[in-house]
RNA sequence: GCCCGGGUGGCGAAAUGGCAAACGCAGGGGACUUAAAAUCCCCAGGGGGCAACCCCGUGCGGGUUCAAGUCCCGCCCCGGGCACCA
């Protein structure tokens, strides 16, 4: 059949052509307007390092492309747009290390990035690239800044930082090193307060927890956003001192009330000044003052020895009536709940610690079976199964459960107490005091207070400045620019003075793909209509790293925007899936490990389609796994008998012959091939979608297969190996794309077998395989397995007890 | 400590409660070659047997079932998230 002389296959050259023949032709572009079936696919940009891309990075956009490319396949208009997020400490600190400015560095990395994105043959429309830095998009992340600012989500307000004394900067908190900065171990971080815009998401906690359940997300996202969010059900109680006074604790086992024997607060807490009695007040003061120097992480995650001081008074415990001491303790935050606690100390790990260590007194209001009221506590009892109250007049021998409604129900009958709910999530603080990020739209008049910056003058352009060095300032490096601060107040013309912080870098991320379909306009930051048509996305897929802050703020503005009636959808990611990661040796790929692989290298030996199928076939590609090439090679020798297939079976030849020439084995096992690489490709299954073909392609070489047995392959290759997919099919006798052939359809009834093979099983134990054709009722299958000699010899010709039979599976004797 | 995942050949991995190890890598044997590479064919969980075959096997211990890698209970180990959150 092959006349021709074999051609070998040659990565290199095949990649080249096809590459610039998408670009000619506009392959991979996108229809925006027109598209009948759009369908977003989105994947997380990346930060463009100086280093370029990494094996991490082809992985998951490797994976991204396929689905978008698969979509396109099936008949969908696809949009695949990718970008640069290029902003934030990250660039600014690598920038410092080598003493080039990021606005010289970023345009270098980002070329490189995308020549590297390019050779990877992902399907993307470049025309609708974005870079975060590029004053015509963070024109709209402050434009973003300012909606929410007029919705009254964006408020200022004083917070503590983390402060280097050597550095005399804000550190972040992974900068500081069990208390230590990360560039002088000697010295201690500080805490100091600053005045920072905060956007308020803690209101927006139940909606983003809710929408949770029902959202098209992967398993392990939810649970992390879920616990990240954080709620918990519990009552708020008072506990009132002799002098009037009310103090609010928080607690989620309001059932253990009457074994609270001492109120906490924390150090912070504004009632403290006037509780601490006068003898007391040296001993307090000093406290606050040694808890309000330590820096955010120690305060958090340091040393946790318990450590307070007895602020002199006392309180009524609601329930018993008993007056329990007032404590104060940098255990008790007052970020959350109300910044006081009840103690309970027999049910409660660290009230148990404190009051051993204060020797406070300790009693147990809940008994599990076998114990009493009696049963001494040798350590803190917290959940005890089937634990009853104790101890607890009126509440005895109820169910704890149950007992937290009816204590909370007694309490707020007096006025005392409410259920209420509280959640960890946190007011997201978008103020960063440095130098390369979007400059925060704001202006402050000594006349008209805080005055956004009219849209009109947006973008706020950051300046260029040589030394952007932070400084001892506490502010930005740009509060060292005054002839750029110093701007006249857009409401009274009056000398002004610009806001000289920078926004987060997860602000920048938070809407880009809001962005991508009208990068092209400079008028709108997304067009109502195109947004309409294409979001919210239909596919994400991204690292689980981004699990709690990219994806939890992209949903809040977007929930946001939603709220100001400026896009008709609240949650951004119809569906999102979580790649896993590549690891080398075990250990997560980093530039200090020196265990970083280059993709380059083996693009440049083995081509992209190679490399692009081989990270496939690793593993599954929501595990992902450990990065070795050994067995890269298995993947070319598929891809060379694919070609071989072609070669032999192509041209021509694929018309001329019909499926008359192929054999009834070989035609069903195409179509369950197409069946198994279209359900596994759908599923993100790519590692046993490709294990379907190479099974198919081994079928195909052991039999006798005609061209149109041939043809389906090179389509459901397309989304793997996208440029030997159109190599292939040019060679099958096609001149238009690969990528606007039609996915195959498969016919479920082709795709079965009509002999199966019936295992045969004695006593649960496999004695026979019997072939008989498909549908063999129960009578003639048992007959048959009886009469099977490997069978007789265990049943020595008895009478079965019990049959089970499973058609066209199994016969159980 | 709490919350998610996961543990299967030498390795990466497959398996709607129904033939454990598909697919691939590495390995062994053979063909082709002066030779090697490439390619092609065969073997390949452990143990026993001359053999047909038999026994044992999915982290550990129990259980449900005609049948368990898969479901249930209790442990151990690894990865990830949260963590002085009341």
């Amino acid at each position: 059949m092959a006349d021709r002389d074999a051609v070998p296959y040659d990565p290199q050259s095949v990649e080249r052509k096809w590459q610039q023949r998408w670009e000619e032709r506009g392959t991979n572009h996108a229809n925006l307007a027109g598209a009948s079936h759009p369908f977003y696919n989105l994947m997380m940009f990346p930060y463009p390092s100086a280093e370029g891309l990494h094996v991490g990075n082809v992985f998951a956009f490797v994976g991204a492309d396929i689905q978008g490319r698969f979509r396109r396949l099936k008949g969908a208009d696809v949009f695949e747009p990718l970008g640069f997020d290029a902003f934030g400490i990250h660039s600014e600190n690598f920038a410092l290390k080598v003493g080039t400015h990021p606005a010289e560095l970023i345009p270098r990395n980002i070329e490189r990035f995308r020549g590297q994105l390019k050779r990877i043959g992902l399907m993307a429309d470049w025309r609708y690239e974005v870079q975060t830095t590029d004053p015509r998009y963070y024109k709209w992340t402050q434009w973003i800044f300012l909606q929410l600012y007029r919705a009254g989500l964006a408020v200022k307000r004083r917070a503590a930082v983390n402060w280097c004394p050597a550095c005399k900067t804000v550190l972040a908190n992974e900068q500081v090193i069990n208390g230590f900065c990360e560039r002088h171990p000697d010295v201690k971080v500080e805490q100091r307060m600053l005045d920072q815009w905060f956007f308020t998401i803690t209101p927006y906690a139940q909606r983003l927890l809710d929408h949770l359940e029902t959202a098209d997300w992967s398993h392990s996202t939810r649970t992390i956003q879920a616990n990240w969010i954080g709620r918990s059900d519990g009552a708020e109680l008072v506990f009132e001192t002799p002098g009037g006074k009310r103090i609010t604790v928080f607690t989620t086992r309001p059932d253990t009330l009457f074994g609270a024997t001492y109120l906490v607060l924390a150090p912070e807490h504004p009632l403290v000044e006037g509780l601490t009695t006068a003898e007391r007040r040296a001993d307090v003061n000093a406290y606050r003052r040694r808890v309000a120097a330590m820096d955010l992480v120690s305060r958090k995650v340091g040393d946790k020895t318990k450590t307070g001081e007895f602020t002199g008074s006392y309180a009524r415990n609601p329930a018993t009536g008993e007056s329990v001491p007032i404590w104060i303790a940098d255990y008790v935050l007052m970020e959350y709940g109300t910044g006081a606690i009840m103690a309970v100390p027999g049910h409660d790990e660290r009230d148990f610690e404190f009051a051993t260590a204060m020797k406070l007194p300790i009693v147990r209001v809940v008994a599990g079976p076998g114990q009493d009221a009696s049963t001494p506590l040798a350590a803190a009892e917290a959940d005890i199964p089937d634990g009853r109250i104790v101890n607890s007049p009126g509440y005895d021998g109820m169910p704890w459960a149950e007992a937290k409604r009816a204590i909370t129900a007694a309490l707020a009958a007096k006025n005392l107490g409410k259920p209420v709910v509280n959640y960890r999530l946190h007011d997201w603080c978008i103020s960063r005091q440095r130098y390369w990020g979007p400059p925060i739209p704001i202006i402050y008049c000594d006349g008209c207070g805080t005055v956004p910056v009219p849209e009109k003058d947006l973008p706020v352009v950051l300046p260029a400045l040589e030394d952007f060095r932070p400084d001892d300032s506490g502010v930005s490096p740009l509060a060292r620019l005054e002839s750029w601060y110093r701007v006249p107040c857009p409401k009274c013309g009056k000398t002004a003075r610009r806001e000289t912080d920078v926004s987060d870098t997860f602000l920048d991320s938070a809407w880009y793909f809001l962005r991508y379909p009208s990068a092209d306009r400079d008028d709108v930051a997304f067009d109502a209509g195109l947004t309409r048509k294409w979001l919210p996305v239909a596919s994400y897929i991204g690292g689980n790293e981004h699990a709690v802050l990219h994806l939890m703020y992209s949903r809040f503005v977007t929930m946001a925007l939603h709220d100001l009636g400026l896009v008709d959808f609240e949650e951004p990611f119809a569906r999102f899936r979580a790649h896993g990661t590549i690891v080398k040796d075990g250990a997560k790929m980093s530039k200090s490990r020196g265990n970083v692989v280059n993709p380059d290298a083996y693009v440049d030996k083995w081509g992209a389609d190679t490399f692009r199928m081989y990270l496939m076939f690793l593993g599954p590609y929501q595990d992902g796994g450990d990065f070795r090439d050994a067995g890269i090679s298995g993947i070319r020798r598929f891809l060379d008998k694919v070609w071989g297939l072609v070669e032999t079976h192509g041209g021509s030849n694929a018309q001329a012959h019909g499926q008359a020439g192929a054999s009834a084995d070989l035609l069903r096992m195409m179509h369950r091939t197409i069946q198994r690489v279209t359900e596994d490709t759908a599923s993100l299954a790519y590692n046993t979608a490709i294990a379907a073909m190479m099974e198919y392609v081994n079928a195909l070489r052991d039999g006798e297969p005609a061209g149109s047995l041939v043809e389906p392959l090179a389509i459901l290759l397309a989304p793997y190996a996208p440029h030997f997919a159109e190599e292939c099919w040019e060679r099958l006798g096609h001149t238009t794309s690969v990528m606007d052939a039609p996915w195959p359809n498969f016919d479920p009834a082709l795709a079965v077998a009509e002999e199966v093979e019936l295992v045969v099983q004695v006593n649960g134990k496999v004695r026979a395989r019997l072939r008989s054709p498909r549908g063999t009722p129960q009578e003639a299958a048992v007959k048959a397995a009886l009469a099977d000699p490997s069978v007789l010899k265990f049943t020595a010709g008895a009478a079965p007890k019990k049959v089970v039979f499973v058609p066209d599976r199994l016969v159980n004797i």
